[in-house]
DNA sequence: CGGGATCCTACTCGATACTG
DNA sequence: CAGTATCGAGTAGGATCCCG
């Protein structure tokens, strides 16, 4: 490598920094946004994170899901390899969902996400709040 | 409070956890995920990281966000008073936007989710190729 | 019980053109 | 430069009915 690559800009923003998020992060978060930044899947995956649960377990679990939005979320968990599903051969029916391994690494930065939000929602409310009562 | 309720139900998930996630974490992720769980606000934040960029600047920083986008989601943004917007008066005008202080928390557990993300979506495109492969 | 199929609505987002 | 306004396509998601 180049000396010259050493060197550090003394301006961290004007010029060189179009690949700062575009490469990788700004394409993983791309990507995982659209994977999992719908409305149902971190829900999902963190209502599974303490074992398995069926179909209709879910969907008391989560309330407000839709049994096709239920049906269509999970199925894209278990394409992506996050969630797996598990049919018993009975009647009635009986299918199961649990986090893979992938799925379960996972539940740590959801967690923290969640977290995050459980902190921070009350002063995000009440700057909406008051950006609201400024501006009409 | 009366000792029964610090007796922990032997079995994990039959019954009792209706309030699991639904109360805290469930309401939290749901509000987390309708302020920035759009397209482009973790990708703003993630690129305001940095410091302080203007408005052409952020946008040459997220390649394909419009300027209609990128306008809305900085307003909502600001609203929730994640980033801040100040307008210099000047022509031609500058505006800078920069992450608040509340804005600047969201950065650590964003970046624990692109690092999950640059990690395992190798693995989960794998898996969906797999499936598909499977399923025809 | 656990979905699949269908219909329908609302909203998101992008493209384009215009403004101060 | 930093927006605003308008239009239109695409889609997420809810309601409902049906099936093995």
């Amino acid at each position: 490598m180049p000396d010259t690559a050493e060197i550090e800009p003394p301006t961290p923003l004007t010029g060189y920094e179009d690949r700062c998020l575009q490469t990788d992060e700004g394409r993983a978060i791309r990507d995982l946004m659209d994977r999992v930044g719908d409305k149902w899947s971190l829900l999902i995956i963190s209502t599974l994170r303490a074992g398995t649960l069926r179909f209709s377990e879910l969907q008391r679990h989560i309330p407000g899901v839709s049994q096709r939005m239920l049906t269509l979320t999970l199925k894209h968990l278990a394409r992506d390899g996050l969630v797996s599903r598990t049919v018993h051969p009975e009647v009635p029916p009986r299918v199961e969902y649990s986090l893979t391994p992938t799925g379960r690494t996972l539940i740590d930065p959801a967690e923290a996400l969640a977290a995050w939000a459980v902190a921070h929602l009350p002063a995000i409310k009440a700057a909406r709040a008051e950006f609201d009562a400024a501006a009409g």
